[in-house]
DNA sequence: TTTACGAAGGGTACTGGGTACCATAGGATC
DNA sequence: GATCCTATGGTACCCAGTACCCTTCGTAAA
């Protein structure tokens, strides 16, 4: 057989042993792959395994490093709109690593769902998510009364609703939208978060008021989205 | 020396050990401490620690797991009131757990900052916590849309803010009023989430409505505020 | 009193993740 | 060709956690 892609340029050992030790744990399970064994399928020694990933559970996750390391940059530049819309497109950029190899994706699911071990370690790099975002809106609100305590309650409940869509789309075997189930369970986060103070208002328009009228005993997330459509509605009027 | 307390009922193992390890922690470190030393000093088999705390980590936590169970047990037997109070008054077991050791407690904050395998556990701990709320408030809103989102998003943010005035507490070294400093974080979650609609409404209110006038341009979490207070109001109003 | 039994603790050997330290090879630079 | 630097390999070790079996002791039944 002949290889026609030309010099077979070698594909870099991390892929290589990442792919392996996924296989290795699709196949027999996580706990029962040793690290040898994943160095004796890609053929290397094993010190080259922990050169790579600092724990055997960071092989089944290798991208969230550099997705982190994207969500960062990416609130170091944001502008100076909405910080919630901010984060929530956050969260979106981890949405999307996910949405990018569903099939893998879908798998890797499984196996958290099983071992222990990996859910502990994807939470703990939720958590550096989740702690990103929060010093962003803390940053952007510095300086307000309780910036920390609403960065934090804010930011837990991006996690968390962006949580509540993926897995949704995950346990449906990646098949449907994910970004259509994130989108909608983020809307619940930013019609109950999202600052109208940081759009930029109108001219002199201190004083304004609106009137808003819900029905009573309607529960609050349900007022609030109207309080927004309320304060939308009024922009477009006194915009056109 | 005579021992005037009778027949010394010598203290449960666990114990012993919980504080053996804790003691050895504060003074070399956790990493720096084996399993082995802790036993040395506890005067115990190795395998005895093992009995009694599953890993090396349980050892600094020895409260949780009966805190897990007492929450569980609080959710179980809540009534018809406001689910969301009933959540946040779940997490105040977690805060009294802390606030009835405060120099523990203390103590603890420190070893947990400095050691990541600590703070890894204690996250895991956490989301235990969480998942219990977020049980209950599904079980609570079974049926209705998005039962699961809600659940999951208060959930995250009642544990956020519970977590923002611990820390706050802990940080000034457990001196002030831990109760005050979680109750004015959790203010905030009841305030956006709490739900007007498990209030007993007034007899065929069907139809009534409220009118609030908020500044335009206001945060919205301000003017969440002030629906509440309207509603609040409208309440004692009627029923006067 | 003796025997049976079950709970609490102890001991030993092993697995396997993770680290420290050193050795080696290959390519680039001077 | 000598000198680095980087990527990789190898070996030995530490220690958490587990499996398995043993001892002890108090209690209850015979």
């Amino acid at each position: 057989m002949t290889d026609d892609r030309g010099p077979a340029k070698k594909p870099p050992m991390r892929d290589v042993l990442a792919e392996a030790a996924f296989a290795l744990f699709m196949e027999r399970g996580f706990e029962r792959t040793t690290v040898d064994d994943i160095v004796a399928s890609a053929g290397v020694g094993r010190r080259s395994f922990f050169r790579y990933f600092p724990s055997k559970e960071d092989a089944v996750f290798p991208d969230h490093e550099r997705c982190l390391a994207d969500m960062t940059a990416f609130l170091e530049a944001a502008g100076e709109g909405d910080p919630v819309e901010a984060v929530c497109d956050a969260a979106r950029l981890v949405l999307r690593m996910y949405a990018e190899k569903p099939e893998f994706s879908v798998q890797r699911y499984g196996l958290t769902r099983e071992v222990p071990g990996l859910r502990t370690y994807e939470l703990s790099v939720v958590r550096r998510y989740e702690r990103t975002m929060a010093g962003y809106l803390e940053r952007r609100w510095a300086g307000a009364p309780d910036a920390a305590l609403r960065a934090e309650v804010i930011a837990a409940s991006v996690v968390a609703a962006h949580n509540n869509g993926l897995r949704s789309w995950l346990r449906s075997g990646g098949r449907g939208d994910a970004g259509a189930e994130v989108d909608r369970a983020l809307e619940l986060v930013r019609a109950v978060w999202g600052s109208a103070a940081e759009r930029p208002p109108a001219p002199a328009a201190e004083d304004e008021v609106i009137v808003m009228i819900a029905p009573k005993g309607a529960p609050m997330w349900r007022v609030v989205q109207r309080v927004e459509a309320a304060l939308d509605e009024e922009r477009g009027t006194t915009e056109r």
